[in-house]
DNA sequence: CGGATTTGACCCGCGC
DNA sequence: GCGCGGGTCAAATCCG
């Protein structure tokens, strides 16, 4: 809806990004894509916390890590400018109220790390339409998985506002953009089909959540063992801290496994890379702690 | 009426 | 330098 008008390719028939996705992997900047393969997804998944199957269908994602925005290049979300950790957006504006007030961060976290991680202590504002220029923005880590899915919206237990849709160049499936109605939290999460297979569901995290789960508002029910779990494997493999708990699949769906040969992703690097000796995140330091909801806490 | 969604405009980075 | 495409803003609109 923009410049995209006029010369959109909406629906043109070449490769889809994740085409890209396929044989495009670059890490121009040497940025480590972590891919859970089938072999180790399901364990990781498990422990995870992904509760990523319909407790009636069993339906399964297969995530992607990133670590940095530039590794999405491989996967068609390329040149994803850097967000500074002060400013997700520079925009900020009232919709990214998130930034809004970090510090002012109520009740429950107060605690450095939610500050770190949820404004990613970007500036309590933004002019609106003033993104820093010069400023390299420096994106959150992310997280990718794909879903076989008839439905968009996976239930991960948090709240999402929708602010933007976009064509996708070479697929007739738009991407939406949605970001946690949360204030005081930046994620945000993009949604698309891929063009390949219209029953595949591409959902991008991007940022860790600060604050608890809500609940699933639509009769879904999140996997506090699972989660818990996840926060042990967490706790002794830093590279999964990367953590959305009790992803759930809608009713509809019909999810299910999609391995990586399916959709070409051997030829992604390897899991284990480089860096994931040291996966770690700028903001991690007692991440954990605080993105998990009370309840698994108290587990 | 307030919150969520839609959608056109704008900004920015990247490739050519 | 320019055009393309992605990402975000924000006003308008929708909806409960």
């Amino acid at each position: 809806m923009d410049d995209n008008k006029g010369r959109d390719p909406e629906f043109s028939t070449e490769p889809s990004a994740w085409d890209t996705l396929r044989g495009g992997a670059e890490s121009d900047h040497g940025v480590a894509n972590y891919l859970f393969t089938s072999d180790t997804e399901s364990s990781i998944l498990g422990e995870f916390g992904w509760n990523l199957h319909h407790p009636d269908d069993g339906a399964t994602t297969e995530p992607q890590r990133f670590d940095r925005a530039d590794d999405l290049a491989g996967t068609g979300l390329r040149s994803l400018d850097q967000v500074a950790p002060e400013s997700t957006s520079g925009r900020g504006g009232p919709v990214q109220g998130s930034g809004s007030n970090p510090s002012l961060s109520s009740s429950s976290s107060e605690d450095p790390t939610e500050r770190s991680t949820c404004s990613g202590g970007k500036q309590p504002e933004m002019p609106s339409k003033s993104k820093k220029k010069g400023q390299k923005r420096i994106r959150q880590p992310r997280f990718a998985f794909m879903t076989k899915s008839e439905v968009d919206h996976l239930e991960d237990g948090y709240r999402w506002r929708k602010y933007g849709q976009k064509a996708v160049k070479n697929s007739p499936f738009p991407r939406s953009y949605y970001r946690c109605t949360n204030t005081k939290c930046t994620v945000k999460k993009r949604v698309e089909r891929s063009s390949e297979d219209p029953t595949v569901v591409i959902t991008t995290y991007e940022g860790q959540h600060c604050h608890h789960t809500i609940g699933f508002p639509r009769g879904g029910i999140i996997n506090h063992e699972a989660t818990f779990s996840a926060r042990q494997y967490l706790s002794t493999h830093p590279i999964s801290q990367f953590h959305y708990p009790g992803i759930q699949l809608s009713k509809e769906s019909t999810a299910s496994m999609i391995h990586p040969e399916q959709l070409g992703l051997e030829e992604r690097k390897p899991i284990a890379s480089s860096s994931e000796s040291t996966p770690r995140l700028p903001t991690d330091e007692g991440l954990l702690g605080d993105i998990v909801p009370p309840g698994m806490r108290s587990k």
